[in-house]
DNA sequence: GTGGTCTAGACCACA
DNA sequence: GTGGTCTAGACCACA
């Protein structure tokens, strides 16, 4: 039987940010799933209900889910809707290896302009895998 | 007396990569900085040499400059050209620190999309405070 | 006497493909005549039988059927079901023969693009002829 | 410096196929590629420009460019245009190669039903390489 | 000038 | 009902 969300939907967008719709969708989306909030095999709400919850165009929710899609986060089944992938095995990917490991390079540099001791920047990430979810990280 | 980084800037940039060219020249002074390859009171090659470097438009070594003079991490001397600060001190600006956090979070997704654990994201955090330079951090 | 593939029919669909349900029963069908599973005069489960095996819409076996015998490869005698063409006659259709050129072309064009020589993609074609039934083909 | 394709563009698209539209483009361009009709580095016709010569909408050519540049072939660069890549590498990935042995065999389950026997099929496939271009395949 | 993002809305294939 | 494709057109970041 097929889990539903139901009404319980965080999603929420910033028009004025800088960040693409798309962009934050999928974040929040993938930070769901980590935080437990999006269980394997949930349904996502479809396109148009999601972009009526969101007040935008279906077409950028359309956008958000195929790259989710594309990423392997979650799945469309034709005519019945999208879901989070059932079985998600990460895949070590050499090239988002090393996205990620410039993304965090660009951490500590922008911690270093902000003033944060090493220290202070490891509490930072133990804070934040203490709040996405413990058990599952 | 002013130090000239001369000819040996090590400044790259990938006119493929879907990284702005300005955000790029950005993230390696800063980057620069911190590593110690850039010193405080470093004088930086003018917009022209450098857009000259890297055979790039110059507005878009404009921008970079601006941007990081807008940081704080780099200032112009009026016809004398552009610094690296000299005292540079921290401010924790809550905004950059709520950016930080966004950015730093995001890494905890994607390490998790990507097979990481806690203890190898660590691993990778601690790899570059040893490579950026130890002393400074 | 009419043969019935009985439940060892081998059909199986996946819901998550791009490619529509109705199109990978034709495919698997066609295949599996030509592989020799199933043989002229063989009677095909009924639609709801097969909707049922499969857990899928009944109306998407339905087209599939539906398609199928537009092609003429399979006939529906009415109030008995469903079977495999007795004595299919190919005819040389030609708009079918241009989109098999233009199938087979693409097919040339991804090859190049994955690396494979001509000679490696002459030999996948070889292997494939052996696998489907020599004797058949 | 960069090779300009000129007013020689040989893309034209098909409103009525069933095929959508940015993947005809998707495919010419390959095609163009393998027959070298698009040399590596080659320019191609901006967003704007293909959508006016082929009046279609320029989101469909955003669209297959942006497929195009996933898969590998193209890349774009900022403010600059889209070009062929220079140095195409191809990646035997698997998922892609298994994806060309189902085509293939889709192949010759319809060459099959079209009557067309295994010679007729390799003669076809022969035919196919001499047009595209001996020398590079 | 160039591509990227987004809106508003239509039509279609599929299940 | 569901997602996929496409149009027409706006606005923006970047170079």
């Amino acid at each position: 039987m097929i889990q539903h969300n139901g009404g319980g939907i965080v999603l929420q967008v910033d028009i004025k940010s800088s960040k693409p719709i798309y962009k934050q969708i999928m974040d929040q989306i993938k930070e769901g799933v980590v935080k437990g909030v999006f269980q394997p095999g949930d349904k996502l709400p479809s396109v148009r209900e999601l972009s009526t919850m969101l007040t935008i165009n279906p077409n950028t929710v359309s956008k958000a889910y195929q790259e989710l899609e594309r990423e392997g986060a979650i799945e469309t089944r034709r005519g019945r809707g999208t879901f989070i992938v059932e079985n998600y095995k990460p895949q070590a990917d050499p090239d988002r290896l090393g996205q990620l490991n410039d993304l965090l390079k660009k951490v500590v540099v922008e911690a270093y302009y902000l003033g944060l001791s090493k220290k202070e920047l490891k509490q930072m990430l133990a804070d934040l895998y203490a709040k996405l979810g413990g058990a599952r990280l």
